[in-house]
DNA sequence: CATAACCTTAAAGCCAACTTTAAGGTCAAG
DNA sequence: CTTGACCTTAAAGTTGGCTTTAAGGTTATG
C-alpha cells in the first residue's frame, strides 16, 4: 500500500501521514525501489489508534510518549491513562458548571428584557462571581 | 486608572488589553496628555464581561459582535447564546462519551495486564468503533 | 511518448489568542 | 539629575496540529 491508499483506508490526510512520521508518532516507513513510502495494514491500525488516543484528549506529545514504552511499562501507561480520565472528568464538571450558568444568563436577559429592562451590570455582576477558572 | 491599574482590577495583562483594544473589543482608550491610557470602573466591568463570555466557550469574535449590537438587537443576542447553550450540551454529551470510552479501555487493560496477556489489537479496535465524530 | 495521477522534499503558512521584543517616552522618589 | 517603575508603539514570536506550496520524480493509461 502506497501513502494514498493508507490515506483512504485510515482517514488520515496523506500530508499528516508525513507529519506524524517527522514527529516520530508512526516509524520510519519502507520505501519501494521508487523512493515511494510503502505500507501495511499494521499501519492502518497505528493511525487509527493515534486518533482514537487524540480523540480521547492526548496531544500528540503525549501519544508518541505513550507510543514509546508501549508494551514496556505498563503501570506508567496505565497511570497516564488514569490521570487523563480524571481531567476529563473535571473538564466535565467545569464544562456543566458554566453550561448552568449560561442557562441562568439566559433565563435573566428573558426575563428582563420581556419587562423592557436593560439588562442591568449588577445582574450580570452576580452571575460572573461563579468560580470560573482560567485552566483549560 | 492608568493601564497598569486596570490590569491589576481586571485579572487582564496590559499587553492583553492593548491586545482587545485593537482588535475592537475595548472602545479606544482616553488619553492623558502623557499619551498613556486612562480607565474608570466601567472598563473593569467590560474586561471582566469579555472574560466571562470567553469563559462560557465565546470566541473573540463572537464577543466582538454581540458587544457591537448589544442593547440594540435582544433576539439576535438571545439566540447567539442559545446556540452557545446547544453547542455546550453537546460538547459535554460527546466528552462523556469520550469518558466512558475512556474508562472502558482502562478496565479492559487492567484485566489483559492481570493475565499477562498483552492488549489484542482487535480489543482496541472494538473500543475504537464507538462513534467519534471529528467535531470541536 | 504525453498526460495525469500519484509520489517526494523542505519550508512556509494558518488559526486563535495572546506574549514578547525592541526601542523608546514619562514621572515620582531620593 | 538619575534611577527605576511605569507607559508608548509596531512587529515579531508562541503554541499545537496541521495544511499548503514549490519544485520536482514516478507510474499507469491511451
Amino acid at each position: 500500500m502506497r501513502i494514498g491508499e493508507l490515506a483512504a483506508q485510515s482517514g488520515v490526510p496523506t500530508s499528516t501521514i508525513r507529519f506524524y512520521e517527522k514527529r516520530g508518532l508512526l516509524p520510519e516507513a519502507k520505501r519501494l525501489t521508487s523512493g515511494y513510502r510503502h505500507y501495511d495494514e499494521d499501519n492502518v491500525k497505528q493511525l487509527k489508534l493515534i486518533r482514537f488516543a487524540q480523540d480521547l484528549g492526548f496531544s500528540l506529545d503525549e501519544v508518541s510518549g505513550m507510543v514509546a514504552n508501549s508494551g514496556v511499562d505498563h503501570d506508567r501507561a496505565l497511570n497516564h491513562l488514569q490521570d487523563k480520565l480524571r481531567e476529563l472528568e473535571s473538564l466535565i464538571e467545569r464544562m456543566t458548571e458554566k453550561k448552568q450558568n449560561l442557562a441562568t444568563l439566559i433565563s435573566h436577559l428573558q426575563n428582563s428584557w420581556d419587562k423592557d429592562e436593560c439588562m442591568s451590570p449588577e445582574s450580570l455582576n452576580a452571575l460572573m462571581q461563579s468560580k470560573h477558572s482560567d485552566q483549560p
